[in-house]
RNA sequence: GGCGACGUAGCCAAGUGGCAAGGCAGAGGUCUGCAAAACCUCCAUCCCCAGUUCGAUUCUGGGCGUCGCCUCCA
């Protein structure tokens, strides 16, 4: 089986190979912690999520690097506007960060770097583009110069001539030789230094561009060329293209072979949600709506491809909690079913075709939607199976296979139920005392309390059963 | 203006040159003390018009619509 994954640079899916056999090395784009991530920003970070747990399905060992924006301009005007340094003003922001992904259950990357630990590496970097001519000193800033890198655009495949020239910027501001070439460097202005946001280097105090950080921090954790770099559709083009040439230029070595670009996530007219735009939801609102962070997980992992635009909706939502509530529920009864000795080969052939689809699936570009349908689909013809007696030993350690291979990149099964409380075990088995005795009022009652409590019961043919409920 | 993507059921969506996955919602059943869960059944002429083809939702062209990027952005 062959891992394919949609390469911008290349604009095809070209199989995975790293430079290193065995051995895969991840740059992903971060969050800037000048506010609360989003729900479209989340949307990223799962994706990058998914592509490191299916590299490891794969078997790679994965150096995942992901860094934090802890300075720019909006955290330079926010801190002021609180009066405090920008490294107090991101505080709380990088810990919400932190939060989120704990629940969203994304896996930890191996290095977090942020942008004010490494200025030393950034300005090495710059030192050495100004050296060899593809970045120049001017009042103070300091710029690329991009008619020093022909290729520039390759990614985006952006024609430079087609440009908007001077769209959102006004050129005449800056001492620039040309409007494109972007600040790799920004002269300290003079709040900086109250702000903590001053750093000195041999071209003038001041403070990185946003860019550069990508560039420098991925070659200290990663080295010079990467196997995957991963980021949001609109950070094609500036940011990424921004990174190439000035990797490329100080380094003379490929920069990423892999450049994966997760679409954005709508809201609810249809349109990117964005920070800037104001209307944002973050997973806090998503929470106190009611929504299980591991429901919002399915929901922008599972409900669409990564490549595909996502728009967010309280119905879409709530068929995902749905989703993760049918899937727990499957694994659940699969983990307590006691199979006899039964031929279930049909079952079994089933579970090893669905298995493959699943693994194909996967490995086609990360098609996670059309593998979970797969999923589902097993599901139903399994718990059939179950409902009728036809499922043996053999069957139902490939279900619990099939399982530990859908939660190695959902995550919605493992460290469920953490066992039954002591009160709840001792109302639900006055409950079943009642019903033996067909006290039907007082065991419905029983079941009410505990419904009250979050705690949902079902009866079944082999017990009764419970499971957390909103 | 330049570049690009998308349009599949009430909703979210996968997909293919040959009878259109999956989930949610809805309807009707089976099971159950009642429920719940589970299962069964039902629910789509794939935006429009031409063309290529034995055959198009899939390929090509045109149209309509929605959206993204073009130096804040995941």
């Amino acid at each position: 089986m062959t891992l394919r994954l949609h390469n911008t640079l290349t604009a095809a899916k070209d199989v995975f190979e790293p430079i290193e056999a065995g051995r895969a090395g991840m740059y992903t784009c971060g969050p800037t912690v000048w506010n609360y991530a989003h729900a479209g920003n989340l949307r990223a970070f799962l994706v990058y999520d998914l592509v490191r747990r299916h590299l490891q399905v794969s078997g790679y060992d994965v150096t995942h690097v992901m860094n934090l924006t802890d300075i720019d301009d909006r955290i330079l005007d926010q801190a002021m506007h609180a009066g405090v340094t920008i490294g107090e003003y991101v505080k709380p922001y990088v810990a919400a960060f932190f939060e989120d992904m704990g629940a969203l259950r994304a896996q930890p990357a191996t290095h977090y770097p942020r942008a004010t630990e490494h200025i030393p590496e950034m300005v090495e970097m710059i030192t050495e583009l100004i050296e060899n001519q593809h970045a120049y000193v001017a009042d103070g800033d300091v710029y690329f110069r991009i008619a020093s890198f022909p290729t520039y655009g390759a990614l985006s495949h952006l024609d430079r001539g087609g440009l908007r020239a001077g769209a959102r910027i006004a050129a005449d501001k800056y001492d620039k030789e040309s409007v494109s070439d972007f600040a790799l460097w920004k002269k300290a202005q003079p709040m900086d230094d109250k702000l903590g946001a001053a750093w000195d280097a041999p071209f003038g105090r001041g403070r990185p561009g946003w860019h550069i950080e990508c560039s420098a921090m991925s070659k200290r954790y990663l080295g010079e060329t990467l196997d995957i770099h991963a980021g949001g559709v609109d950070l094609m083009f500036p940011h990424h293209e921004n990174e190439i040439a000035q990797s490329e230029a100080a380094n003379h070595k490929q920069f990423a072979r892999f450049w994966l670009h997760s679409e954005h996530l709508a809201d609810a007219t249809g349109e990117k949600m964005s920070k800037s735009a104001g209307g944002f939801t973050t997973l806090r609102d998503l929470s106190d709506a009611g929504h299980d962070p591991v429901a919002v997980r399915f929901f922008l992992l599972a409900s669409a491809h990564y490549r595909t635009r996502l728009r967010l909706s309280t119905e879409a939502l709530h068929a995902a909690s749905e989703q993760v509530r049918r899937l727990r529920e499957f694994a659940d009864r699969v983990r307590r079913s006691a199979p006899g000795p039964i031929d279930d080969d049909d079952l079994l052939r089933r579970i090893g075709e669905v298995r493959a689809g699943y693994r194909e699936a996967l490995d086609d570009d990360l098609n996670l939607p059309q593998g979970v349908g797969l999923v589902f689909e097993l599901a139903r013809e399994a718990n059939a199976a179950m409902d009728s007696g036809r499922i043996g030993e053999r069957g139902r350690d490939a279900l619990l296979q099939l399982i530990d291979d859908f939660d190695a990149h959902l995550d919605i099964v493992r460290s469920e139920e953490p066992g039954l409380a002591q009160e709840v075990e001792r109302l639900i088995a006055e409950r079943e005392a009642a019903r033996k005795g067909h006290d039907f009022g007082r065991a419905d009652q029983i079941r009410e309390e505990l419904r009250d409590k979050g705690i949902a019961l079902e009866d079944s043919q082999d017990g009764v059963r419970w499971r957390r409920a909103r």
